[in-house]
DNA sequence: CGGGACGTTGACGCCCGTCAAGACATGTGG
DNA sequence: CCACATGTCTTGACGGGCGTCAACGTCCCG
């Protein structure tokens, strides 16, 4: 059974947009505003009222939440097709924020106009319902994987989900996958810290299983073996520690 | 800013159903089946046919996610006026198991039926809309929980958490907490065991800060002690081993 | 070339998960 | 009413995973 992220990492922009008729995406583009953002520039602060809506056009934004302390958790990265500061609140506050990792494009939607356009097209609705949903299946599993698992096996069900989806609808176990993000964000994603997800690739690297060396790649050599370790079997063979 | 968690404790049922008209509310119930269970019989099963929304309407319920080894994360529990098995996935399977923490009721709504009330009237789906964005405010919550904060933090949020939902809207300091679950699932839900859970109470009730002794009640002796232990304010003073 | 951002590696300590045993309450059958 | 079984909570002992602090290496950009 997948898992909510893998089933996002199959629906890029084309896949999600094409339960709506070409009359829906035409409108959902004209009312749209274009923004670009370089890489690590906010997009959305928490608290903030929420104004607009944004899709993903291009690029890797993250959403996150802070700590008083200034410790961050990363809810989620947003691809293409992936949609932002989709609220339900009656305050219409945002929830979260949310800042560009990579170069950005996004759409945007002043809200009222999306409104208008919910009324009209209810397909529009629809789809941003099922963000939603989907959003809360994925954090549903993340809290599994946050409460229950080793960091070894997050590192693990990390670079798998990154390869599968740069594999696509083929299914084929790809040989380098690329990173994009850096890895103090991808430690924030997985409730761990920068230190520790580095000495766990280390671990990896020296057990034969994954290749580095180019900065934003990594190169998996053995998927057996890393697909029993994000499973967690694979009984604490080698610690980190060697 | 109250968290998710907050703010849902201050919307019961009547609270909840407020935003739907007379007509509206006469249409639900009369498609529902009423369902009665007994503590912790199952509810639903992640992975069956979704073909039921369930309303809880007296009782506890709990909404979990098993690890392949036998681990559970409860990802919440629900309260009367709170909905169960609203996916919006192509498939309709349930997304998560879910079942009675204590002696519960039930409306049980078939999805048919459901889906052509949506249609009739407005309001209901806006009503489920609301649930699930609620429930994905909370979610992130409770990974920035899970990731980043102390077996401690949590505890003492718990116990806060349970205290401001019995005080209502009154927003008084209460000083006897009912809590109706058992401490392994409250384990399950903060994402740790049944035994640091105890310890970590001992050590709040041998600091003076809360009173234990029946069974189901904890007493809150010293609010602004629990309430900076929660925040993360408080730099461990005293450990949980004395 | 110098400075800053990012990743790597080491040393250290402690939080908390695990195993185990005991305390206490509740239910069940004789 | 008592003996016993069962489920829940408590407490102890122990060890490991991983967070923290610190130093170093590397790459990039002015």
């Amino acid at each position: 059974m997948p898992t909510a992220t893998e089933h996002r990492a199959k629906n890029p922009l084309r896949k999600r947009l094409e339960v709506l008729d070409d009359k829906a995406v035409a409108q959902l583009i004209e009312i749209a505003r274009p923004v670009n953002l370089p890489a690590s520039q906010s997009i959305i602060i928490e608290g903030d009222p929420a104004d607009s809506v944004y899709g993903v056009r291009r690029g890797i934004a993250s959403v996150f939440k802070l700590l008083p302390d200034g410790r961050r958790q990363i809810t989620g990265f947003l691809y293409p097709g992936d949609f932002l500061g989709v609220t339900f609140n009656m305050n219409a506050i945002y929830g979260y924020s949310a800042e560009a990792v990579t170069d950005c494009a996004f759409h945007a939607w002043p809200r009222p106009a999306l409104e208008r356009l919910f009324d009209k097209a209810p397909g529009v609705r629809r789809l941003f319902l099922s963000q939603i949903a989907d959003e809360l299946t994925e954090a549903q599993d993340r809290m599994l994987m946050l409460a229950h698992r080793s960091v070894e096996e997050r590192v693990a069900t990390f670079l798998l989900t990154m390869a599968r989806r740069q594999a696509g609808a083929t299914g084929l176990r790809i040989e380098i996958v690329e990173i994009p993000m850096r890895w103090a964000d991808i430690a924030d994603y997985l409730g761990t810290t920068a230190e520790t997800a580095s000495r766990t690739l280390s671990a990896f690297r020296d057990r034969g299983v994954i290749r580095t060396g180019t900065r934003g790649e990594i190169g998996i050599l053995d998927w057996p073996t890393l697909e029993a370790i994000a499973a967690g079997i694979m009984p604490h063979e080698a610690g980190i520690y060697r």
